[in-house]
DNA sequence: TTTGACAACTTGTATATACAGGATCTATAC
DNA sequence: GTATAGATCCTGTATATACAAGTTGTCAAA
């Protein structure tokens, strides 16, 4: 991109060159301010670049010594954090089909509503989808988008990527998100739908989808089959902050 | 404490506001400007702050317009990030037992080895151990720790916090971890342990935790009952950085 | 009344500078 | 040889400054 700013696209950079091998597992990448000077910008920027790989788990930064590259780049991949199905398809590559089985209006659950704030309007359209992958159903998404911030969802859109509808076309900006994982028995319906057979406990994923300027404008259900369900994380030790309130 | 760096001590000062209710959710807090002359500081110090509180959930930043206190902050709990069972039952009143069923010599597994590199030395210190809640057994915590990192672990540090001990005496520098989750069907004696009825299913947490320095020193797998077990998170919209390679 | 330009706020990015403190190597003293 | 002190690298923190860019309210022109 050229309308990017400096440091994100250092660390477009440096995130490729050692996924590219061009900075090894275990080795120092050059100091700041020789990457300061390489790119021709100022140390600080370098270190907002740096902050970004920290946080992706690329590197480690040790004080006095250097920036490690970790081995954990490789296969590590950030399934925290918010993204979607097609970008993960994208990334990885698996023989992934998306089937759209239901596309309707229906009201934003209950017990929802009683989270998000009673005030809003609970008119939302819902989206159900099954996904596929090397023909073996996988996953059931269950989407339910407010109207309030999307009018309305074209059936093309349900069959691709929300996500991209949203933020290329509506222009909307996606924030944050809340996600609970648990174990939960279900319904015939979804059992059939998703061949569960020993059990009837399936991987719940409940999200809570905000956007930049803190509206709640999607819940999604997202009801895995167990033995295909792998959560990865990369998680930094961070000493609480809050002591007991 | 007084010998926190500023940044901290602010962010520290500004999440106990927030969490007493000060700050309430949905208001703006003063403009970075204002915050810095009340803390006497700079501006860009009080953004350090203010960068910790937007990765813990507590804020949302808008540009132009100021940060805006989120309501997830009082009941969002971050299980996501390194934190240990004895700080949660710090931090949440719960009613929480632990018995150490095992704490003997045992080599890493050789799976494990595999991930983190043959060229270590596999001897480890194996530690079982039962978390029990309100009088029903909730975990079977499974803990190889590397000799050569911890040498010895006495049964009285088994009984309380394996980290406050790693950290408070053996002053070792906790830093990162890869996490994943899955859901996996359980031997016999475990079933036993966690009176897994329905199915033998159980939530399978592994850790590979590591060292400031990058060295790797201990193996977690925690095997959850599937009824109990709950994985909050608060994830950022994070747009891909690596495209495919 | 409505529109539009502007001023006055806000946060975001970038630079330059300074010093504290950890890691590492070397040269000196013992 | 060993150990200590110092120089020299590194990252971490903090400050001051500048400007870009988004948001909001005001005030004047249409």
């Amino acid at each position: 991109m050229d309308t990017m700013q400096k440091y994100l696209s250092i660390a477009q950079d440096l995130t490729n060159k050692i996924k590219h091998g061009q900075y090894t597992e275990g080795t120092l990448l050059p100091s700041e301010t020789i990457l300061a000077n390489l790119y021709g910008t100022s140390r600080a920027t370098v270190r907002k670049a740096l902050v970004e790989l920290t946080e992706n788990g690329l590197i480690q930064k040790i004080k006095g010594k250097g920036s490690v590259v970790l081995d954990t780049a490789k296969f590590t991949f950030p399934i925290s954090g918010i993204t979607t199905f097609t970008e993960l398809n994208r990334n990885q590559q698996m023989n992934a089909v998306t089937t759209v089985l239901a596309l309707e209006d229906r009201p934003l659950p209950a017990e929802i509503m009683k989270q998000v704030g009673r005030h809003l309007d609970p008119a939302a359209t819902f989206i159900q989808r099954l996904r596929t992958v090397d023909d073996e159903a996988i996953v059931v998404d269950e989407d339910y988008l407010l109207k309030s911030v999307v009018p309305e969802v074209p059936e093309i859109v349900a069959q691709g990527s929300l996500y991209e509808y949203m933020e290329d076309t509506l222009n909307l900006n996606i924030a944050y998100a809340t996600k609970t994982i648990t174990v939960e028995p279900m319904d015939e319906a979804i059992c059939a739908k998703l061949h569960l057979e020993t059990a009837n406990l399936a991987v719940v994923v409940r999200s809570l989808t905000y956007l930049n300027d803190t509206t709640f404008f999607q819940y999604t259900r997202s009801i895995h089959r167990p033995d295909r369900f792998k959560f990865v994380d990369f998680a930094r030790r961070k000493h609480l902050v809050a002591k007991k309130f």
